[in-house]
DNA sequence: TGCAAAACTGCACTGACTGTAGTTTTTCTT
DNA sequence: AAGAAAAACTACAGTCAGTGCAGTTTTGCA
């Protein structure tokens, strides 16, 4: 429990090895599988089947049969990030500080990007796959609130830090929407600027 | 199937009344067993007992036990409103005729504040109920983008499109949750100004 | 009163998801 | 290399949400 599994730099062992190529090749099964015959009739045994995992072994790797397709992990925002955010920087303007949460969110995400374009492709046929999405977004709201509480003074997120958590939200479902329109070239973080200057611009019109 | 359902301003009937009556029974049991014993914990065979209807009927009123809670109904935005916003007003300014639209939305509400209430207060311990409500605005956020395009002079939505509609939808919920927050006085409509206000504040402060 | 439409119900079914207990596989120790 | 310990996998039995269908009751209307 000591070596392998928390020591990053050396090699992963055999089990953890494991472990990623299965998730790996379950979310992979559940998307070609997802895109042949749709949502609905797709079963997690078709998945397993596919894969050669029992299904309460699926189970173990993820929540619901939504989140394989998602290939859903925990997010992590660099704490130095988070600690300068709520020390009132890096700018001291809100809506610029919480796009360098955003950025950081995005680029140290460990999804590559040929799997988010799946993921993008198949939510536009499947409404059930964004409203997940959403719900996982909106899971991680309630941890950026908090650090909108800390650095507005307060203990305690209210009104005014949710509409800054529903923000970073847009900006990061924002980011991601213009970085499929435009081909999916590059990374998404690429085009939080153009998210930035579109809210800037929606809110200063005349 | 002409007179009582229709017309609006004649007594409703005996069946529309006690279609309307059961639909509430069967939210305010539902209400009354999750504040008691969780979600989880209640079954959709225990709203029903407890109404005296069968099951198979509690699912020709509510898609799913989630939705019961909700008190789910299908929003009305009023065509002339949606109009005006189409043809550029009524102010011009994006963000003050989003929120036209949104007070529309909270106005025409046919659900009473005290059953609102309920909801918010139940949805602070469970955390399903707000992503429910989260993919409702979602699904009414794509015919929100539509007239946002037609608007823009675009056939279809865009990822600029889209950022108005997510705006729209966080101004919905913001004014909700002001509204929640100052004690559930009055209608939530009157919390739309300060929601405006912040968003305002967010992104032109210093 | 009698007929048609709407609503309700029972029943059988699919499929997601869970708890548990037992087996296999990997890892660590000596 | 052998065996103990830990982690992962599996089979099984079960709960419960949600659906389609076919038959019955209730309501609206002539």
């Amino acid at each position: 429990m000591i070596s392998s599994s928390s020591d990053a730099t050396s090699e992963p062992g055999l089990r953890e090895r494991k472990k990623v190529a299965r998730r790996e090749a379950l979310v992979s099964a559940s998307h070609r599988l997802v895109r042949e015959h749709g949502l609905d009739h797709v079963t997690v045994e078709m998945i397993c089947d596919a894969v050669g995992v029992s299904p309460r072994t699926f189970f173990n790797y993820f929540e619901s049969k939504i989140d394989a397709v998602l290939g859903i992990e925990p997010w992590v925002l660099d704490p130095e990030v988070a600690a300068t955010f709520v020390a009132g920087g890096p700018t001291g303007r809100t809506l610029d500080d919480c796009a360098h949460i955003v950025a950081s969110v995005l680029t140290s995400s460990p999804v590559d990007h040929d799997r988010m374009g799946d993921v993008m492709e198949l939510a536009q046929r499947e409404p059930a796959l964004v409203v997940r999405q959403l719900a996982w977004f909106e899971q991680h709201k309630v941890e950026v609130e908090k650090l909108v509480a800390r650095r507005n003074g307060n203990d305690v997120p209210g009104p005014a830090e949710e509409i800054v958590g529903s923000m970073i939200m847009v900006m990061t479902r924002g980011s991601f929407r213009y970085w499929d329109a435009s081909g999916r070239t590059g990374a998404p973080s690429t085009c939080l600027p153009t998210v930035v200057a579109e809210l800037r611009r929606l809110l200063t019109d005349s």
